[in-house]
DNA sequence: GTGGTCTAGACCACA
DNA sequence: GTGGTCTAGACCACC
């Protein structure tokens, strides 16, 4: 599973997996029902701690993004719409607040736009 | 000097300070060669410890955005024009970026900007 | 790790861990992706505060010549190439700043060139 | 007289003030006998404290470089070949260190002398 | 009064 | 165990 750390940041690694799992499934490149990586094998693979990335899969069962079957593994869930709407206004949301700090700056809405063409 | 502090955040005192000045330099509500409050004078009206705010100051220092005249206090540079121009590249930066998780979502320039209007 | 701090000199003690650092380094004696000693570990070893190594190390990392990565230690940057291109144009320079002392103290380049070799 | 202060070095402005004025004898741009400015002339041309010239004009004067005639003014000393020697010898000695820096750095003297050229 | 350095030690999150 | 943050307070040089 393509997941990079960033040792050089303060989010904790537990949740930058967290943070990389959503985004692969909101990319659909992990989808539905399809199985992820044991605890074991993603804590290898990374060179980190297995309680780790068990602190990070028990949040995004919690989220119901993937779902645990004891001795079966785990996998992603079946609905994961919510999941890509939510980070949709997110992001949107997001850009809004940097538009406004740019005007505090003095650019103008169209300034901006022009920038990010 | 106007600076809030928020405890109930994971971004330490000491940069939301830097945040702050930052913001307020850009802003211009510190205007260039300004004398802004000696670290002893706003450890003491944020009720915080003045090592916290010297560690601030080091770090507005270290970015070019004040200077410290020993014995005779800390100023605003000359020069702000750095600090608004990477601020603003900054947040163009940030845009961007969410601009391509929204299109790896699915939508395209057009439809983000009209959210954006 | 062998570092020598001088007690005696106006130069503070995590400015002198700094240079030494650099110094190692330059010298490939510390190699890139290499581990150095812990906060804690080099403050005891020296007798000093941890504060105070923190203080050295924050420096180095703002410098990119180590990189730390929390709760597993703090590493050599991969790239040293920039500290020691780094510290030979300062040292060019500073030579440079003396010759033209020099040459105004009434010494040709001729001349100084040849006390020098 | 043509002093300039750094406020953003370690080394004290007395002391700043005191290597000045040695560049500039050294440079014969004060010259034996000539009159320098008095205390309070100095600190006001440059906003500075008395005191600190006091202080400089002190070391000045103990190191033979200046004499006060007391109520007539400060003046250079007549003779000042000792510290043009003295500080030809001292950079000499600087830049030698400097090459040995660098041949440690991989530079062999032949590059060295030309970057410097 | 100013900033600069350092100590001693606490508490935290993370692994 | 690691690094990160913060406090409380000391001492210093300088002005």
């Amino acid at each position: 599973m393509l997941i990079n750390i960033d040792y050089g940041t303060r989010i904790p690694i537990y949740e930058q997996i967290v943070l990389e799992v959503e985004r692969l499934v909101t990319l659909e490149i992990l989808k539905p029902n399809e199985q992820i990586p044991s605890i074991r094998e993603l804590a290898c693979s990374l060179s980190i701690n297995p309680n780790t990335v068990k602190k990070a899969y028990d949040i995004l069962e919690a989220k119901k993004i993937i779902v645990t079957k004891s001795t079966k593994g785990t996998y992603i869930s079946e609905n994961i719409d919510n999941a890509k709407k939510a980070k949709k206004e997110m992001l949107i949301g997001k850009i809004k607040n940097d538009i406004l700090e740019l005007e505090k700056l003095g650019l103008s809405k169209e300034e901006i736009f022009k920038s990010l063409k």
